[in-house]
Parts: C-alpha cells; sequence; structure tokens
DNA sequence: GCTGGACCTTA
DNA sequence: GTAAGGTCCAGCA
C-alpha cells in the first residue's frame, strides 16, 4: 500500500488570497513597484508542498468565470464578494506562466469552481488507485475525503495538517464525510453568501446533525422541533435543500485525469528563473533551485578551464586594451584545476563578464600604482579588514577603481606598523581635497581609515545614501544594488569567509587572488551604481539634499560614533543588584499566588496560568497567533482586581530593564575606549530619520522612575566635562503649524504658549488658566494624534474618551484649526496625484499604497502621507544643525564634542571652560537650522549625567 | 543556530 | 494612529 501512487490537487485561488494576506502587513513589492506578495505566498506554499511530499502527481486548479450552475439555482451566490485586489488579478499571469515552465499542470473549465475540478479529479483518481490530497485550506473540501482522498490543509504558524475520515469526524462531530454538505446547508457560510437555515450556527448544526442525519431527514422531522426554531425551519425548507446544494461539490465537471500529464516533471529552471528575477524573487529562486537540486546539478553544472598566468603590473595595463572574453580571464584563475560553475541565475557574475582586477606588488609597484591615482579626478575605493565593527578591524586590503570593469587591490601587511608605513603612502591620495572618492557605507572606511590616523578629504559619493534618497523603503546594501541596477550577482562574502558563527574566518584568512577578485569587484560594482544613481538624484531633484545634508552628515555621524560616550559601570553593576533582588521578590509571590513555578517571561506559558489555570477572565483575549494576548494594555485592566497582575506587570518592567540596559550596556563598552560607540544608521527609517544600534541608545528610557536610572550611568569624560542636551520644544507640532500656515497656532508658539493649554483652552472653550489637566493632556493627545494622522477609533483608544466623544472632539479641534485640516487633506491629494510626499528639503517618501481599493490599506498610506512630511521635516532639521555645530566646532578647534542624537535631542561632553559659548552656539545653530514661519525653540540642561541634564 | 512573534523601550 | 531596535521564547533544522 505505501507503493500507491500519491496525487496533489491545489487549490490555486485559496492558496492565492491565502499568500497575499499572509503579507498583507508587509506586502512585497519590487523595484518596478509591482505587488508580488500574491504570486510569492503562492510559490512559497507550491514549494512547500513539493519540498516536503515529493509527490509524484500533481496538478494546480483554478475557478474560471464562477459556477454557472449554482448561480442559476441562486443569484445571489458569491454575490457579496470583495473585488479581487489588484495584487492578485496582476498574479494570475505570472503563477500560469511559473507553472507552465514548471511543467505542471493547469486544471480549468469554464464555468466551473476549482472545488468541483478537486472533486471530479479526485473521484476520478481514486477509481485508478491513487492516494489523493487536496492542497486547500477550505473546510468545504472536507465533504470529499474518503479512505483514499485526503485534505491537505496549511495550517497557521507553518506546516501542514492531513484530514482523512477520522479527522473529518472529529472536526465536524459527524459520522460519515459525506453529512459535512448537511452541516455547511444548515449553518450556511457567509463567504459565499450560501444562506443556511436561519437561526442555525455552527452549534445548532451538529446539534440536529448528530440527531437527524441529514437536511432531508431534519425537514422531514420539523414537528419534533420547538419554539422559535420549528417556526424558523419549517418557513425554510426550500432555503435549506438550496443551501444544501450550493454547498456539494460537483463531480461531473468534463475533465479528464490523465495520470501520464499529471507526472510531476523537471522544471525548465532557466525560464522559471527569468521570470523570478523579473519579479525580483531572490530567496525564492535559491530555495527553488535547492528543491531542484538534484536535477538542477545534473543539467547545468558547465565546466570550465581557466589557465592565466599572474602577470606583473606593468605588463597588464597594456595587455588589458583589448578586454577578455566573458569568462575565460581571471589573472588569477585556479591554474589548471577544473572550475564548477553553479550558478543557475542569468545575471552576470564575475565568472560570466569581462573584467580586469589586479593585485598591486608592494614595492615599485605600489609607489607607480599611487602615482596613478593622484592623477586621477575621481576613485572608488573600498576597505576590506578584519572585523564588522570598524573600530576594531584592521586593514586587509584597499581596492580602487575609476574605470568600469577595471580596479587594483592593494594588500596591507598583517603587522600594524608595516601596514601603516604603506598608508602613509597613501595619505596623499586620501587626503587630497581635489580627488572625488566613491563609496558604499562611507562612513564604515572613513571610520577605519580613521584610525590609521587618516582624514579622508574631498567631496565624496556614496552609493548606499544616494539609494536612499532615490529608494527609501528598499534595502541598501550592495549585493540588492547590483542586481537590481546592473542585473550583476557580486561574489558573496560568506562564500569567502562562511557564514556567522564558529566557522568564519577573516578576511585576512581569505587567499590573496580570491580577496583580489571579491574587493575590486565591489569597487568596480560601486562605480558603476554610481554612474547609475547620479542621474536619478537629479531627476528626482534630492541632488542638493543628497550633497547638502547626507554627505556632510556621514562624517558627523562618523565622528560621534568613534567619539563614543563614558558609561558607569560601576553604577550599572549595583543597580543590576538591586534589580535582581526586587525581581526575585516578585517571582516569589507570583508562583506562590499561581500555586506553581513557571517561566513568567514566557507569554504563552504566562497565559496558560492566567487564564486556563486561574480563570482570571471569561473570555480572554487572544493574539493573531491563538495565544492568550497577555500585553501591558490588557494586563493593566485586570491590574486593580488582582495583585498578580500588578507584580507581574512589575516583573515584566524590571526584567526589561536589567536584561536591555543594565546588564547589557556595560558589555557594550569597547576595551580599547573604555567607552560606548553606537552605530547611526543613516539609511534604514523611511522617514529620513536616523536609527541607532549596537547597543541603540535612542531608546534609554525616561518614562517611569526606576527606568530613568539608567541614564545616570551615562556621565562625561572626566571631571573637566560636563553633559549638555539641547532638545528641540515640539518640533514636529511646529512643522505642521508652520506648513499648514495655520495661524491660531502659530501665534500661539509666537507667545511662547503652552502649545497642548492652548489648545485645550481653545477646543473646550474655557480661559487658559482653567483648562484642567485631563483636558490638557487630551488636547495633547489629539495634537499627537494630528500628527500620526489620526482617527477617532485610535483616540479613544488612547484617552478615556469613548468613540463618539473622540469624534466630537477631533470635530472641535478641525474647527479650531481648519488650516490644519486642509493641509492635511492637500498632502493626501498630493501624495495621490504624485505617488509620493515630500520633506521642507524634498526628501521623498514614495506611497505605492495611497490609491488602494482596501481601505484598511489605503487609509495607512494616507496616515503615512501626513506624518513623513513632519517626521522627516523635522529629521531634515535636525540634520542641518548637527552639520553646522560640527563644523563650528571643528573650525573653533573646541575641545567639546557632540556624542548622541536622539531625534530631537543632542547631547554633547563639554569641557568646562567652553561651557557658555557652547550653550550659545548649539542653541543658536539649532533654532535657526531652517526658517519656518513658527519659531523654533530649544532647551538646554546641563549635569553631571544624562538624567541630570535632560 | 536561525527565524518570527510577542512584548517593551524611545521620539 | 507615525518612526525605530532589542530581548526573550518557541518552533524548526
Amino acid at each position: 500500500m505505501s507503493n500507491q501512487k500519491r496525487l496533489f490537487l491545489v487549490d490555486a485561488y485559496a492558496l492565492i488570497f491565502r499568500g497575499y494576506y499572509a503579507f498583507i502587513k508587509n506586502p512585497r513589492i519590487n523595484s518596478k513597484g509591482t505587488d508580488t506578495s500574491a504570486i510569492m505566498g503562492f510559490m512559497n506554499s507550491l514549494l512547500d508542498v513539493i519540498k516536503r511530499e515529493r509527490p509524484d502527481h500533481l496538478a494546480v486548479c483554478f475557478d474560471k468565470g464562477g459556477s454557472v450552475d449554482r448561480v442559476e439555482m441562486f443569484e445571489a451566490y458569491k454575490a457579496n464578494r470583495d473585488v479581487t485586489p489588484e495584487a492578485i488579478k496582476i498574479a494570475i499571469p505570472y503563477i500560469e506562466d511559473i507553472l507552465k515552465a514548471m511543467h505542471i499542470p493547469i486544471m480549468v473549465k469554464e464555468g466551473y469552481e476549482a472545488d468541483d475540478v478537486i472533486g471530479t479529479l479526485s473521484k476520478q483518481a481514486e477509481k485508478e488507485g491513487y492516494k489523493t490530497f487536496m492542497v486547500t485550506p477550505d473546510k468545504d473540501f472536507a465533504q470529499l475525503v474518503s479512505e483514499n482522498i485526503f485534505m491537505y490543509r496549511p495550517v497557521f504558524g507553518g506546516g501542514y495538517e492531513t484530514w482523512g475520515i477520522e479527522e473529518v469526524k472529529k472536526k465536524f462531530e459527524v459520522t460519515d464525510p459525506l453529512q459535512v454538505i448537511d452541516f455547511l446547508g444548515m449553518m450556511g457560510d457567509s463567504s459565499d453568501n450560501i444562506p443556511g437555515l436561519p437561526g442555525v450556527g455552527e452549534k445548532t448544526a451538529k446539534k440536529l446533525l448528530a440527531e437527524y442525519g441529514s437536511m432531508e431527514n431534519l425537514l422531514a422531522n420539523t414537528h419534533e422541533l420547538k419554539g422559535k426554531m420549528r417556526e424558523n425551519i419549517e418557513n425554510a425548507k426550500e432555503l435549506g435543500l438550496l443551501s444544501k446544494k450550493l454547498a456539494t461539490i460537483m463531480l461531473d465537471v468534463p475533465v479528464d485525469f490523465n495520470s501520464k500529464d499529471f507526472e510531476l516533471d523537471h522544471p525548465d529552471i532557466q525560464k522559471v528563473t527569468e521570470i523570478f528575477e523579473e519579479l525580483e524573487f531572490r530567496q525564492l529562486l535559491a530555495n527553488f533551485v535547492k528543491t531542484f537540486s538534484v536535477e538542477a546539478e545534473t543539467s547545468l553544472t558547465e565546466k570550465t578551464t581557466e589557465n592565466v598566468k599572474n602577470s606583473p603590473l606593468g605588463k597588464t595595463s597594456e595587455g588589458q586594451k583589448g578586454h577578455a572574453g566573458a569568462g575565460q580571464f581571471s589573472l588569477f584563475g585556479n591554474d589548471g584545476e577544473e572550475k564548477v560553475i553553479t550558478n543557475y541565475s542569468s545575471r552576470d557574475t564575475a565568472a560570466s563578464k569581462s573584467h580586469f582586477y589586479q593585485s598591486v606588488a608592494p614595492g615599485m609597484a605600489t609607489k607607480l600604482f599611487i602615482k596613478n591615482l593622484l592623477n586621477q579626478k575621481s576613485i572608488c575605493f573600498d576597505t576590506e579588514t578584519t572585523n564588522i565593527d570598524p573600530i576594531i578591524a584592521e586593514l586587509v586590503g584597499i581596492a580602487f577603481s575609476w574605470e568600469i570593469g577595471k580596479g587594483f587591490y592593494l594588500p596591507f601587511p598583517e603587522n600594524q606598523a608595516e601596514a601603516q608605513e604603506l598608508i602613509e603612502q597613501l595619505r596623499p591620495f586620501f587626503e587630497n581635497d581635489t580627488i572625488e572618492k566613491i563609496g558604499q557605507n562611507l562612513k564604515y572606511d572613513i571610520k577605519v581609515l580613521h584610525k590609521y590616523n587618516i582624514k579622508v578629504q574631498g567631496k565624496l559619493f556614496d552609493t548606499m545614501l544616494a539609494h536612499y534618497l532615490i529608494n527609501p523603503d528598499m534595502r541598501h546594501n550592495m549585493d540588492v544594488l547590483a542586481e537590481t541596477y546592473l542585473n550583476y550577482t557580486p561574489i558573496s562574502i560568506t562564500e569567502l569567509i562562511g557564514k556567522t558563527g564558529k566557522n568564519q574566518i577573516t578576511m585576512r584568512d581569505v587567499p590573496l587572488e580570491k580577496q583580489t577578485e571579491y574587493a575590486v569587484e565591489d569597487a568596480d560594482v560601486t562605480l558603476q551604481l554610481k554612474e547609475h544613481f547620479e542621474k536619478e538624484l537629479g531627476e528626482a531633484n534630492i541632488q542638493k539634499l543628497f550633497d547638502d545634508i547626507e554627505i556632510p552628515l556621514l562624517r558627523v555621524l562618523a565622528s560621534m560614533e568613534l567619539e563614543g560616550i563614558n558609561l558607569d559601570e560601576n553604577f550599572l553593576k549595583s543597580l543590576s543588584v538591586v534589580l535582581d533582588n526586587d525581581i526575585k521578590t516578585l517571582e516569589e509571590n507570583i508562583y506562590k499566588v499561581a500555586g506553581e513555578t513557571f517561566n513568567i517571561a514566557s507569554p504563552k506559558q504566562l497565559g496558560e496560568i492566567l487564564f486556563d489555570k486561574m480563570k482570571l477572565v471569561d473570555k480572554p483575549k487572544k493574539t493573531k497567533t491563538g495565544q492568550y494576548a497577555t500585553s501591558e494594555d490588557i494586563l493593566s485592566y485586570l491590574a486593580k482586581d488582582h495583585e498578580i497582575i500588578q507584580h507581574i506587570l512589575d516583573y515584566r518592567g524590571l526584567s526589561k530593564l536589567k536584561s536591555t540596559y543594565v546588564d547589557a550596556l556595560p558589555n557594550q563598552v569597547l576595551n580599547i575606549t573604555g567607552r560606548v560607540h553606537t552605530d547611526y544608521m543613516q539609511t534604514v527609517a523611511a522617514t529620513g530619520r536616523l536609527s541607532s544600534n549596537n547597543p541603540n541608545l535612542q531608546n534609554i528610557p525616561i518614562r517611569t522612575e526606576r527606568g530613568r536610572e539608567v541614564r545616570k550611568a551615562f556621565i562625561p569624560r572626566n571631571d573637566d566635562y560636563v553633559l549638555l542636551s539641547a532638545d528641540y520644544s515640539q518640533i514636529e507640532l511646529r512643522i505642521i503649524a508652520a506648513l499648514s500656515k495655520e495661524e491660531t497656532m502659530i501665534n500661539a508658539f509666537k507667545n511662547g504658549e503652552d502649545i497642548h493649554a492652548s489648545t485645550a483652552s481653545k477646543v473646550f472653550n474655557v480661559p487658559l488658566n482653567d483648562v484642567t489637566r485631563e483636558q490638557r493632556s487630551n488636547a495633547k493627545t489629539v495634537n499627537f494624534g494630528i500628527i500620526y494622522g489620526v482617527s477617532a477609533f485610535g483616540l479613544s483608544n488612547q484617552t478615556n474618551l469613548s468613540r463618539s466623544e473622540a469624534k466630537e472632539l477631533i470635530d472641535t479641534y478641525y474647527t479650531t484649526y481648519p488650516k490644519l485640516r486642509s493641509y492635511i487633506s492637500e498632502q493626501i491629494d498630493f501624495a495621490r496625484d504624485h505617488g509620493y510626499v515630500q520633506t521642507v528639503l524634498g526628501r521623498r517618501r514614495y506611497l505605492k499604497d495611497i490609491n488602494s481599493r482596501n481601505a484598511v490599506v489605503r487609509g495607512a498610506a494616507e496616515r503615512n502621507a501626513v506624518n513623513a512630511p513632519i517626521q522627516g521635516s523635522a529629521a531634515d532639521i535636525i540634520k542641518i544643525a548637527m552639520i553646522n555645530i560640527y563644523d563650528k566646532l571643528e573650525a573653533g578647534n573646541y575641545k567639546t564634542k557632540m556624542l548622541l542624537q536622539v531625534h530631537d535631542e543632542l547631547v554633547f561632553d563639554v569641557f568646562k571652560p567652553e561651557l557658555e559659548t557652547i550653550k550659545t552656539l548649539v542653541k543658536t545653530e539649532m533654532e535657526n537650522a531652517y526658517k519656518l514661519e513658527v519659531p523654533l525653540d530649544v532647551d538646554l540642561g546641563v549635569g553631571n549625567d544624562w538624567l541630570e541634564a535632560h
């Protein structure tokens, strides 16, 4: 029996919809703006099934034109379906093409639903002795289950479950899978618009079925029923029979099961690859190739022999004029060795594209090479090092390229004194301010070179920053950029040094030939990307933003990161002990009330204790994965009734504090400097903000009493210094007031009023002095809500106001500030017309969903349209301030250093004798960074730690 | 060892 | 309702 042939029939639309909605929160959009979620979702499922089950027979079934018969029976059948999302409509032809390329039969019959096609085929296959698996999440199929027909259902969270007769009996509480039809007929189905019996839902249907066995038998015995139900059902006999008919899957569709056609064949990898590449499915392509790797390797392996001798610099620079043909020329080819190319992509790679990459020998060759460097106007370079952290990293080599397809690699000696000698020879190049330097993520290279006391001067072009401005929502690593814009796959770093973990080696251990190929390729690719992006910057009108903000900021950030901040480790150690004690006490308390020990940090275990064991609530809320929800806002409701809840909340708060900050920060102190060096990401936040990591110094606690203690650990360099904190007051509200030209709000700011109190006074119509705390707090919530793109729903969630009160408050708010309302709709209109919104400096955010027919998706895009210009303009302004302050600090040779940026705050290590000068300098530069209709206001604080300074 | 989800921290 | 990053658990390989 185990040799029985297995047929898998895939319900295409069900899996496509499921795939599409799986990505709904984070839709997959490729660089051409196509929403590929549905295709991706479907292909993931299909590959998954193939990988898991290795079926010998497989077909994919589609609906076509809906069910003619069912609509004839019942006009409203499936009439309440929402319009098919655009992403799904465009997905269909792609999926069909991919299936064709995979040689998988597409089964479809005009006028029939996929259910009917699958039903018919599985019964035919059964007769021929097949085991059939219906791949679908749709419960309706349960009626078809038999000894040889199974449902193969994807389950949420991954994996599949197989439903045979026993499973169906259990799930539906029936004695025969055929009764599923009666069950569906009785309870109806709102998604298919099958009416069912009035007043009968899942529970009642099961009960009736247990008693009467079928729809017909029930209708024949309605006299046994009582009361309202009897009346309902007696009046709906026809509806019941019709519902049953609608729910019945047809088994006589004119299709034929032809076992030969359904055999799972070898796919046409080349074709599939082309389609996947057009869609930009990198991960999926790899997955696909892996799934079919046995076939892939035998059909695609090529052997090439390369035998080109290394040659000294002088000769080859002439010899390279006629570039060698694709894949035949490699200076460091594996002499005489056979090389297996396992490249399934149609993209170019170093092996398929002509190039001239050469390493430079020490001595005379190096001298000549550097002389050559100094004659260029613009050079792309890329450092290779021993570590991803530039402060620790030692130079292994530097690659240079100034002509596409050509470049040089200068290896560095391991001995750091000798390395320093070599870099000294390069100093005239790096510090030459007439030679433009091009790179990908130049902040890294600048920091590495800083260690060798080299200051990179001259005009800079960073391809990563350029692309961030061109397309902020995409990722910007070089491999993606090369594949997207150059149709080229660079050598991957893991190929050279292995994956992260114990087997990883450093670049130093890589043979020189490979270092050269890899490093020069990066420089070459970056140079090509530069030529590409240069044009696009001009076309999108973001050249100035690039030249005047992001590029200069790169040096500022490098300097702040190199500086680091001093941390009081002893203070944190003692804080850790105190926290540990408090946590232990809470733990014991919780275990005592719960009656057992468990992991409080596991939401799963906690939920089971609170809601299964202790039954604190009748109907506990669940998360989308079906677990009990135990988040703060939910537990807070229960806190007043159950002492244990407050303890759990305290436990959570203190554990988080201890593990994320108090214990983690000291581990981030760098041995060499004794300070904490965060890494500012300049290209991740879609709005133009910076982000900070390793460690994140932009989310150090401040809200709670105990949390803010952590800030005491951030201290000045030494006793001669103090910390200065300068933060913009209400910068986002000032920006929206200015951009909307809302006079009332502008005047409030001009008069230096407390903006939330002022708003409260106006919307609640009370004198400024009579505004209550609650009124101010509600006004504050609305003010912030406006920045985020309010809804009455959101507002009522944040306040103690009801939905209608919230709506009324918003309405009054807009009456008070009418121009704010029109500004918001102008932003949304602009986004609809142009597909993007922009900040005061022209930084763009593209909003592909702004015209979506899905109200939820469109609503999110509209809130982005409102928020992005505000958050982004604030980011623009503080960036200008940072650049200007940095320049002044450098020019004035101050000992004071800028250390941190926290979105609207800057933190400085101030040399005490400079304090008064610096306070004026910082305040002036920040307040005058950008001229708005509204004055910018900066608050200063000075102290011996960050808490005191704030 | 890696990944996704839940939860929590900031502006 | 906007924008981020980190830690832990749980499930999978």
